[in-house]
This record gives structure tokens, sequence and C-alpha cells, in this order.
DNA sequence: GACACGTGTCAGTCGTAACTTACACATGTA
DNA sequence: TACATGTGTAAGTTACGACTGACACGTGTC
């Protein structure tokens, strides 16, 4: 468990994705909300979504609103990625070890 | 200068270019040589060469090698970004504002 | 029932980065 | 001359992620 650096930048690579950690880092939100704040279609915005939570960058979680919607809440996980040549180097010697 | 992390995020997402960075973190090298050691064409690695250069996460320069050959020898710049959702919703607050 | 809101997924289209092949240009050596 | 090495770039194909629209499924309210 290297939480695989390559996989992680490769979901980062894209303006949607940061924005939705920059959106959910000022506080947990629902997918349809995202979608109408960030301008982004709601099928989209579960897209990016889902990619985020298959490397951990954030975590998902069901939960029935007042009136007893089922609600998808995010969070970002609480990470912290060191960004250097030797990480880089590191985690590909591990990517090439199959 | 914020040295714009969402572009080097977006550059930084290929694992090809993460071998290239790997490589010439083991000493610098050129253009063709690093074709051959990582198994790839010599225009494809010009080209990533190129967008790596673009957002200064290595530098070039030519040289002339002892038999008068021109050659593009390349080294990583020693760049290191702390990625985290406060570095990522910063970059995006910078994105934003046009 | 019709409507509003939420969830999920599937089938397409579209744009673009990745990649190959081929070209042109240098130099030094057999 | 021909061949090896190096450089650069332009044209074309291809693979793939991004994105939209439509569908199905829930609930509570008018």
């Amino acid at each position: 468990m290297g939480s695989d650096l390559v996989g992680v930048l490769a979901v980062l690579a894209s303006p949607q994705r940061l924005r939705l950690i920059a959106a959910l880092a000022g506080g947990s939100n629902y997918v349809s909300q995202l979608a109408r704040e960030l301008q982004l279609s709601r099928p989209l915005v579960h897209m990016h979504l889902r990619r985020l939570e298959e490397v951990g960058l954030v975590v998902g979680r069901m939960e029935l609103s007042a009136d007893g919607k089922a609600m998808r809440f995010f969070d970002v996980a609480p990470f912290a990625f060191q960004l250097t040549p030797e990480a880089i180097q590191d985690a590909v010697r591990t990517m090439e070890e199959k």
C-alpha cells in the first residue's frame, strides 16, 4: 500500500476534479448541489466523484435528508502527497516491478 | 508566478512522463538515449520532454559531443510540490480569477 | 396523478492527447 | 558515396476520457 502516486496524479490531472476537491474542502456536499454550484451536469459530477473516490481522495456516504430523500454526501480525504523527483522515482520503481 | 499547480498536474499525469522524470532523476541524459532506454519512439520522447520543459519540471540544454554531434541533454528541475486539499483549494482560487 | 427533488447508469458524441511513420537537416567515419 | 549517429517537425491514425441526454428508480407534497 504505497498509495499509488501515479494513479492519484492521473485522477488529479483534471480541472473539474480539482474544482470538486476545492469545493469539498469548503465543507461536505452532495452530488446534485455540487453540479449546480460548479455548473456541471449531474452525471458528469457523479463520474468525477467516483474516480476521486476510487483513489481515496474523497469519501462518500449515503444520508437521508429530513424529508426522506437519499442523498450522497462527499468529503475530502485528508491526503498529503510530497511531489518531488525522488518521490516520482520511487513511485515509478514500484510501478515497474510487477 | 504561483507555479501553476493545475498545469503541473496535467503534465505529471502521464506514466511515460513520470518514467522520464524517474530516468532523469538518475542523471542527465539526451533524447535518443532516453528513447532507447524507455523503449519509446524518439519523436514521442521529444514531445513529452517538451511538455515537461514547458512547465519547468525539466530543463534542456544543447551540447556538442566529442565527435561534433549536437545533443540535447535534459535534467530534472529540483521541484517540490505539497499536494493537499488546501493547496488545491488555493490553486483553484487562483485559476478561477481571470 | 403530476411534479419536484434526490439517486444511479447506459449509450452515444466529441475533442484531444498519445503515438507512429516519414521527412529534412546536421556531423564524423569507412 | 553511403552509413551511422544526433537533431527537429509535420501529417496522419488511434485510443480514451470528457461530456450530454435519456432512461429507471426512489421519496414527499400539491
